[in-house]
RNA sequence: GCCGAUGUGGCUCAGUGGUAGAGCAGCUCACUCGUAAUGAGCAGGUCGUGGGUUCGACUCCCACCAUCGGCUCCA
């Protein structure tokens, strides 16, 4: 029979010949790296016998699909050990995940970190043992005959819900499961896994549904890949900025308030010189800027739909016996200003932007330092426009929120969601805004993923996920489309006819929330801010107290320059202040001692260069001013 | 909201039925110092909050609050 390779190469084999064979075929070596094949697109065990005339592609190690094969036949091993260490328990699902896999456990023992340890011993045995994986196909009756009387009553769930009328399940040793596969051909060929945490996740994902008990863990091919992952982790945990948020003094929680983060002295810096960028930005891009309140009567809320569609998410309050919410959004205060006037064809579009606070009532369970808060301040605009217009708009908020990203030095990834479940409107308007924004994204060549039923309850939307320096998402930027509130609010112009029309509206964010944005640089930048946005720009530091007034004489050209300076005239050696600063992740220290003083120099140490030696004053308030008025400064990818 | 864990001075953490301890930070003093921690001294806590058990609770029990890891949700 033939076969076909990946290299368009035809080989002729004897009918039942395996995968894995075919790869010892072509090398011993490839055999050895074999976990899985791809006969004809679809993954398979190297156990499988392809039949004649397909294509076989060998999966090897090194892959990402061999990543998910590994990650998959570990959560089986994890379940073989739990089950193996507690009697009684019920298995739900175990899939292979982005960054390794979990096992969702149903089980009246509630699991220690302790019995993490224990697993992951019983998990290294089974592997020790080198048990044999194999595939089993039986008839859904007889699967579910089988889970049945093993009392698996979440597998019969799930093979209840099968399509088809045979399932596989996989075996090793004592233990078997149900499974689509593919898997390692043996236990021993698990190399390197750790279990990392126990947490709660409801079956199915349905909070209404019985809470089970997850494993996380994560494996790779090879120890050294596992290390280096779990070193990332580490990074990750060091630039946490919960963690540095409270170091660098920029913010803080408390009690008395959770989610409405407090901002610091040094936090209001960061904050005030990203608005300012901000501003900057917007009005070069044609945006007027306006404030609204953030208590406003309930009848706004009625007309907006917030009161119907969002209020599980929304605060209140009551003056004079009338009800009122505190803004969720700043759109419908926003549109109370464009209706204070007339507005003409000629005046469109209108950008009008607002750094609005919005509060939102979120599940105490959710909170997370600044990446999750009640109560947070959008960068919001609001477009009005012709429908004439919508195309170009869009193209330029698309191309305004990749400016700023690229200023940070974040790579990002765009989403289409569409018309979600509890969208008011009608399926014309919605298919009419979503196509403007397809067309858009289209127009500019990107690249998007669709989220089906994403979208705002009044309008589709475009998502920018940012990515950090060490490879995580978040959302930020978003673009929502809509035609509903204008129709809501009966917003209108005066068209070229001397006739009322109906402008369509975009509402649209770059940064998302400030507190957010602020969250992520903290961890981008592992607190070690440009110098634009950094709270010190530069501590002088006097050598001996000889040399405090000449400190304080070049902080003060600094600071007439426009740099944020300090003196650090403490009573402490050279080397204490220089590792004070340093731990502040300042990004010059400026040592002055007999020398800089008798030629009004400054010896400059760079935070990430350590000692660049002395120049004049004058060059160093050059260099720094320029710095800074450029905003320079990315953070090294990792 | 749900599951689990945690909550001790500004920070990091030890203590575990007999009314609290360290390091760092802070303050004072000495040292006058050249690129990541000089030394000595002082001060600082109703042990998350409220109940209960006990002769006695930071320690045991209950409730609540907050935080952390997730689930759900989302900027």
């Amino acid at each position: 029979m033939r076969i076909t390779l990946p290299d368009g190469s035809v080989k002729e084999y004897n009918q039942g010949i395996s995968v894995g064979e075919i790869a010892l075929d072509i090398s011993p070596r490839l055999r050895k790296a074999a976990v899985a094949g791809i006969v004809d697109g679809e993954m398979v065990d190297l156990s499988y016998q392809p039949r004649d005339g397909a294509s076989v592609k060998i999966v090897t190690e090194d892959t990402e699909e061999a990543l998910s094969v590994i990650r998959h036949s570990a959560a089986h091993v994890m379940a073989q050990a739990v089950s193996r260490l507690f009697g009684g328990v019920k298995l739900a699902i175990g899939p292979a995940i982005d960054d390794g896999f979990y096992y969702d456990f149903d089980l009246e023992h509630r699991f220690t970190p302790e019995d993490l340890e224990a697993i992951e011993k019983e998990m290294q045995r089974i592997v020790e043992q080198n048990l044999p994986i194999t595939r089993a196909e039986v008839s859904k009756s007889a699967a579910l005959e089988k889970v049945r009387s093993a009392g698996q009553i979440y597998k019969e769930e799930l093979i209840s819900d099968l399509e088809g009328d045979h399932v596989s399940f996989y075996s090793q040793g004592e233990f078997e499961d149900l499974c689509r596969g593919p898997h390692l051909e043996s236990t021993g060929r698990l190399k390197a896994f750790k279990l990392l945490s126990i947490a709660g996740a409801y079956w199915r994902g349905d909070e209404r549904n019985k809470m089970l008990q997850r494993i996380y863990g994560t494996a790779f091919a090879k120890r050294s890949d596992l290390e280096v992952h779990l070193a990332r982790l580490e990074e990750a945990k060091k630039r946490d900025h919960r963690k540095l948020g409270k170091d660098l003094d920029l913010f803080s929680l408390h009690e008395e308030g959770p989610g409405f983060p407090f901002f610091h002295p040094n936090g209001v810096i960061v904050w005030n010189e990203l608005v300012n960028y901000w501003r900057e930005k917007h009005a070069a891009a044609g945006y007027v800027e306006i404030k609204t309140p953030i208590v406003l009567n309930r009848s706004l809320w009625e007309n907006s739909g917030h009161w119907e569609k969002y209020r599980e998410n929304m605060y209140f309050t009551q003056i004079d016996e009338q009800d009122f919410a505190v803004k969720p959004m700043n759109c419908p205060g926003g549109i109370l200003v464009y209706q204070s006037s007339l507005h003409s064809y000629r005046d469109l579009p209108i950008r009008c932007a607002e750094l609005g606070l919005v509060h939102r009532h979120e599940k105490s369970g959710t909170l997370h330092g600044l990446f999750r808060v009640r109560a947070f301040t959008q960068d919001d605009a609001h477009i009005y426009m012709r429908r004439d217009q919508v195309q170009d708009e869009i193209i330029g908020v698309i191309d305004l929120v990749d400016s700023f990203y690229r200023a940070f030095g974040f790579p990002y990834r765009v989403e289409l969601s569409t018309k979600p479940e509890n969208a008011i409107g009608s399926d014309d308007i919605w298919d009419l805004a979503t196509d403007a924004l397809r067309g858009a994204l289209e127009a500019r060549g990107l690249d998007y993923r669709v989220n089906e039923g994403d979208g705002a309850f009044y309008g589709p939307k475009i998502d920018f996920h940012l990515e950090d320096c060490i490879g995580r998402t978040w959302q930020c930027g978003t673009i929502q489309l809509d035609f509903v509130m204008p129709e809501r609010f009966d917003l209108t112009y005066v068209g070229e006819d001397g006739r009322k029309h109906r402008p369509v509206m975009i509402h649209r964010t770059v940064f998302g929330s400030l507190e957010r944005f602020i969250g992520i640089l903290i961890e981008h930048y592992a607190g070690a801010f440009p110098v634009w946005l950094s709270p010190v720009q530069a501590v002088v530091i006097p050598v001996t107290d000889m040399h405090h007034a000449y400190a304080h004489s070049v902080a003060r050209e600094l600071a007439e320059a426009g740099v944020r300076c300090r003196v650090d005239d403490r009573n402490e050696k050279l080397g204490y202040r220089i590792r004070d600063a340093q731990l502040l992740k300042v990004p010059y220290m400026l040592v002055v001692g007999d020398n800089e003083s008798s030629s009004r120099s400054v010896s400059v140490r760079s935070r990430e260069h350590g000692d660049r030696g002395s120049v004049p004053v004058e060059s160093f308030v050059k260099t720094i001013t320029d710095e800074i008025r450029t905003r320079s400064g990315v953070p090294q990818k990792r």
